[in-house]
DNA sequence: CTGTTAGCGCGTTCAG
DNA sequence: CTGAACGCGCTAACAG
């Protein structure tokens, strides 16, 4: 117990003990191990009761170097403790798992500098491909991966002449979209939840789109924390003229609901109110919540397909957009 | 465009490349980068202007291979689709992240056979450390994981007495505990609303320990699917003498309070609810549910502390309890 | 069918 | 301070 640097890995068999026991060269094992076929039914007996005897396990290391493959991709998310990087996870991995890779996951909490450093990290694990989350990187990020040649792609974004794939949505558009629909119901007068411009550039992006808004719809813009705390302190007190609340995350829009529901507000009564995302919670909220659906597990699976295309068959990683809709639920109703 | 099988990683420059242009051997470029002191500073800037000129970048499985390490440690969970082991990953691949770390996940859908098959791939690909949640794995993982010296610790749960190391909380206690909170309220008639207990050991604990309650204490259980369908359909129809709900998941209480609120009961003035977990947004429905709140960002923070530390000091891994504890809040009401 | 021979790219002795 | 040589564990080629 007092083996102080060694006490991991000690001693295990390799390869080559397996074929002395067994009586065969080490080829003869890694053929018995791989390619059965090509072994006799008698060695490849006496080779697999060696490997039981010394309780052999092929070394993952020496295999990757070899074959130069880790079949692993990386994938840089702001967050995972928010249900749409979740799920945008949950359908990634799945989808690596069918194609046989696997999946490592690093946050960057939305900061560019962390980015670049866990990108370099993932890369010097010997990732072969990286999945990243959003548009705005540091230059850096773009040259680290060129130079590993290792395919990047962006995702929750879909902007055909960046300088990387992009599999996403339009978020301009989705944001039009949503004030549409509040649009639609009559509504002039709208309040504009959400998070911090500063860190995320979808953010950024629908809140542009919606300041390019026609001018007789009044927006009102009011930034906050990315939480259910923040949705609710936006609603604590605002413009009575405001007939409709757009959340630009569900998130926002719930810690709304609730805060009006303890302000005893009527939702959509008083106020209509709309959400963006469409989180597995929105439907069954009281009222349930119109929102923007994003496909976010679609686009999981496609990035994933997209990265093993190229991997397995040197595919170009293509751009790929995907539709957002709104999703019409019991919290938006036409002005009364 | 026409190269099949090599068009990756084709022609990258290696150590001796760099060598070759800065007029020194290949030890000298390793030496430059990995020990600069040991170099003097005319060499390490022709090893520098070398590299640049190469666009060399190292091959992360020699070093690897050579080293033995790959500073990679794997997470198996049921779903990322659900805010608690979202949480639990966040905290996990932060505190990892710390130690330079790296984090694979897997995931499962809470199947014991995929669960061994996705080990596998982990261990196959050179993981230091495994992290699983809950108790109960097919043997076969175990033996893997110790076949391939790497360490295993289980989540979720707390149970000196298992198998493999423990960090978590005791269940069977967390769900008296919750119990305890509506009995010393004056609940005598409580609902019990729980997911599936054959794919969830965590479950099965909690639901045992409730129907070892004392016989004066009428619990009915509902056993339903988690998620928020599940909980709402749980309460559409019940027992009427039943006085509060005690849902063995934040997610089905939230998906009970919804459904409630849709049929016009008051919470708690009509019945108490209470969950089990504390998300994040547990704390902001209106009313605030009380829940037995998990420590489960601690959780991962200390399973990673405690594989770091296998892994760096070889400090063997003990099985830790975290303490649950009762979160009283605004939807748990004395009976009237 | 099987053994022998070469590396894979890098770190790490050991001499100088 | 630097270079030559060796080894990590495994697979692929080539003989036999």
């Amino acid at each position: 117990m007092s083996q102080r640097s060694e006490f991991r890995r000690k001693g295990r068999a390799t390869i080559i003990d397996v074929g002395r026991v067994a009586g065969v060269s080490d080829a003869t094992v890694s053929r018995a191990l791989n390619t059965p076929e090509k072994v006799s039914k008698a060695t490849r007996q006496r080779v697999e009761h060696a490997i039981a005897e010394t309780g052999y396990v092929p070394n993952p290391l020496a295999k990757a170097m070899v074959s130069g493959r880790t079949f692993t991709v990386g994938a840089l998310v702001p967050t995972l403790d928010h249900a749409i990087f979740s799920r945008f996870l949950n359908a990634l991995e799945t989808e690596l798992s069918h194609q046989s890779y696997n999946l490592v996951v690093a946050v960057t909490d939305g900061d560019n500098a962390v980015e670049v450093k866990k990108a370099e990290k993932l890369l010097s694990m010997g990732v072969e491909g990286l999945i990243v989350t959003g548009l705005s990187h540091n230059a850096e990020l773009l040259a680290r991966a060129q130079r590993a040649q290792v395919p990047l792609v962006a995702t929750s974004y879909f902007e055909p002449t960046a300088a990387l794939p992009t599999i996403g949505y339009d978020n301009e558009r989705a944001a039009v979209l949503a004030c549409d629909h509040l649009v639609a119901l009559g509504h002039r007068n709208i309040a504009v939840i959400h998070g911090p411009v500063a860190t995320n550039d979808r953010t950024r992006s629908r809140v542009d789109a919606l300041r390019a808004m026609p001018p007789d719809i009044k927006l009102q813009f009011i930034e906050t924390s990315l939480d259910y705390r923040g949705g609710g302190n936006a609603v604590t007190s605002w413009d009575p003229a405001v007939t409709a609340i757009l959340c630009l995350s569900d998130v926002l829009a719930m810690g709304a609901l609730f805060k009006l529901q303890a302000m005893g507000k009527q939702v959509p009564a008083d106020v209509s109110l709309m959400g963006f995302d469409d989180m597995d919670v929105s439907a069954f909220l009281t009222p349930p919540l119109t929102t923007l659906h994003l496909p976010i597990a679609q686009m999981g699976r496609d990035a994933a397909q997209a990265v093993c295309r190229y991997l397995e068959e040197g595919t170009p990683i293509q751009s790929v957009e995907l539709t957002a809709r709104v999703a019409v639920r019991g919290s938006t109703a036409p002005l009364a």
